[in-house]
DNA sequence: TCCTCACGGTTCGGTGAATGAACTTATGGC
DNA sequence: GCCATAAGTTCATTCACCGAACCGTGAGGA
């Protein structure tokens, strides 16, 4: 039962897309994925998704060529987007910016930065300062403005409470 | 019951969206009312959701300020785009990208053109000739190259088996 | 007036997925 | 060998989705 429930217009490119991506959990571990996240105890801690789910989605999310699972010299797999999965970003930063716009904050904002020339990211995905679409590698996310009092205190998150350019893998060291 | 389950990272914008429209069926209903659909049995006929879950999904989507219920001038209640459902055009744009280099064919492909210009839009949303980034309602779609054998005979599917401009309420003239 | 139909729901039983906790296996360090 | 961790798997419960049947309202026709 790995193959999701279909939608039944299938030559609509959004339903076919949202066949895979509109799952519960798998966007958000793309998402995850984009940061830099590539093991599953990771993803599992910063997104609180149950286990069986999480194996769930990981594989169907390689079945469909958007992850690709490798093996680490450690022993332990680990999981990095293939240029398919990458092609995703501009999905993902429509829904940053809607949801910025809408739900958070101005000063809650986390701005994203473009390697090359440093010109933060405008809502259309170009770079404000040379005007190009950089490539998620290209991005730098920082924190926002203003500290937030609860931190959480999975990897991922203090990996993220400091600059760090997109698709590059988070600190393995643990906190404390 | 109304709320969709919440995920865990209140923080993120992109969590924030999709505890609405990452909800089943929500974001192709939010297609069909960027296409023009308006009416609970259009949206029913042309997606194929049972009757209670888009009940379900049309009151969120009310209640989120995604779209706006309106009593037409025949008693019927109609559904339409607030400024709020119409900045998800964005997002759903990439996913008809996406969607399309890997699902559809090249001919399967519907082009988009800008109603001011006539251009056709490019992958990054913005028109290919006069370079602005058009709004959904000065977009027209267009049927595919390739004519599909298999047609579907709802009212929606009717209405764009021909050039339709988004945004603008389908033909109400029942086929055949 | 009565009948019928279409539309927009609501209700309900059956089914499958999501969830959290407990259990299993493999790996590495001491 | 012993312990800790990582990555699953299994399981019972809960919950959402599904399809079908059932309501309530308004329009149109005989």
């Amino acid at each position: 039962m790995a193959l999701p429930r279909e939608y039944t217009s299938e030559d609509c490119p959004v339903a076919r897309a949202l066949e895979i991506v509109g799952e519960r959990w798998t966007l958000l571990i793309v998402r995850d994925a984009l940061y830099g996240v590539s093991r599953f105890s990771d993803f599992r801690d910063h997104l609180g998704i149950p286990r069986a789910v999480l194996t769930d989605r990981l594989n169907l999310l390689v079945e469909n060529g958007i992850l690709a699972r490798v093996t680490a010299a450690s022993g332990r797999d680990e999981y990095s987007l293939t240029a398919k999965g990458e092609g995703l970003w501009p999905a993902v930063w429509s829904l940053i910016t809607w949801g910025n716009e809408h739900y958070v904050s101005e000063d809650g904002c986390r701005p994203f930065t473009h390697v090359g020339c440093g010109g933060t990211l405008a809502a259309d995905g170009r770079c404000e300062s040379c005007g190009t679409r950089p490539q998620p590698g290209e991005l730098t996310l920082h924190p926002r403005a203003k500290t937030s009092p609860a931190r959480k205190t999975d990897p991922v998150s203090q990996a993220l409470s400091v600059p760090h350019r997109l698709l590059t893998p988070i600190a393995r060291t643990p906190a404390q």
